[in-house]
DNA sequence: CATTACAGTGAACATCTGTGCACTAACAAG
DNA sequence: CTTGTTAGTGCACAGATGTTCACTGTAATG
């Protein structure tokens, strides 16, 4: 009659400074995983509470603890996801100089942060067009302010200081739009053919050279 | 022994159309209708046959007797689009002439007929990135066909006929998922707002101007 | 020490899902 | 005419789903 109720999946460490609140955390952060790994070859709205619950080790109604519908865990994955996202960009910003260089160097963190936080840029391109309701807002949302942020970098460059606003938006779209395509071929790429990341990567490069190399002609109308 | 009965030519009234494969294909039209209904604001993955079998009009079971499963039913949504935007780029490539006259013309057929056949193209780019399975891959597969078109149909230009196949690819990829993007605004307009198309549409053209001014100063790398 | 707050449990529910099976009625063909 | 095909029906089943409810053991609080 004991039965020790098995705890959720946390390694127990020699030491645990398990606090209450920190191991409410933990599941909570079981939950957010779980949602993410089972997203990978599905649609966030194809998941089922039961089985993310079940995923993170933990019984279906536990999971209102924690969320209040699979709706809000889905904002709360965008959220994770967008801080992947800046982080990359904030790491980006530092390169200075020439345009040439700006976008190799742009384009490699991209790769690496891609590489590395692969589920958060599958969740974000897979649910920015594929999403419906609450997740694909807050995708919609975050992207038109990263969109923003990237447009005020922009006016920095040579060349395009006297852009107007609008017109900085619209090449700031582009970039992002061109840039999430190149997001989703990377981490779709299904064959372990060693270079196809590169080839994915020199074509980015390209696209972003032949937006840039517009700007020299260009006139506004 | 005979050579082929020729049958009495029965005059059908227009509106009386009772051979019997006529009314399965109606039926079955009946089907990929709804489905397109449905997925207005779903994923189709989130779609059941269920339902679909409902807002058709016909009892679940006889579902099976037009389609083996829904991907199946997906798989044809997908070839039926894929014709929206074959018909709409065949319209498209009448126009030769000057960059300009090209892009506005092509950026007026494109938004027309995006009008014209809203759910196509919303069900295209929501399940291009969004989809799963065999949906996505006849979408991936349909669109990269599209983008080798593109690519020679660009070659034509004045400019880029010396250009290498892969860049010309590049260029197509870079077009095609620019107005993808702008498609998928498109059939997101959600506010009445009158001029909303006419903006999206301005944005658009002034995408691809930015995209083929830089072709002057392309050189490969 | 005794009490409270609360993350997690387990059973139960009503509803929806895909699919199998036997059936019907109307068309097509001999 | 008779016969066979077949689109569509109705029932039934086993499984999954979201959510409720009363509960339990333990960390936190006093």
């Amino acid at each position: 009659m004991d039965a020790r109720t098995l705890k959720p999946v946390t390694t127990r460490q020699p030491d645990e400074p398990v606090s209450r609140q920190e191991r409410k955390q933990r599941t909570r952060q079981a939950l957010l995983d779980a949602a993410l790994r089972l997203a990978k070859d599905r649609t966030f709205a194809g998941l089922s509470l039961r089985e993310v619950a079940k995923e993170a080790g933990i019984v279906p109604t536990a999971f209102y603890r924690h969320f209040e519908s699979m709706d809000d865990l889905g904002i709360a994955l965008v959220e994770r996801a967008m801080r992947s996202l800046r982080t990359m960009i904030r790491e980006a910003r530092q390169n200075p100089a020439t345009y040439d260089d700006a976008i190799r160097a742009s384009v490699h963190t991209l790769c690496s942060h891609v590489r590395a936080n692969e589920a958060h840029f599958r969740f974000l391109t897979r649910e920015r067009y594929g999403g419906t309701g609450p997740v694909q807002a807050a995708i919609a949302t975050e992207l038109r302010l990263f969109g923003s942020e990237l447009a005020v970098d922009l006016g920095r460059f040579e060349g395009l200081a006297e852009w107007s606003a609008e017109d900085l938006r619209m090449m700031a779209d582009l970039i992002v739009t061109a840039m999430l395509g190149i997001v989703m071929e990377l981490v779709d790429i299904r064959t372990p053919e060693p270079n196809a990341e590169e080839e994915i990567a020199a074509k980015a490069r390209k696209q972003l050279r032949l937006i840039v190399v517009g700007v020299a002609g260009w006139r506004s109308t």
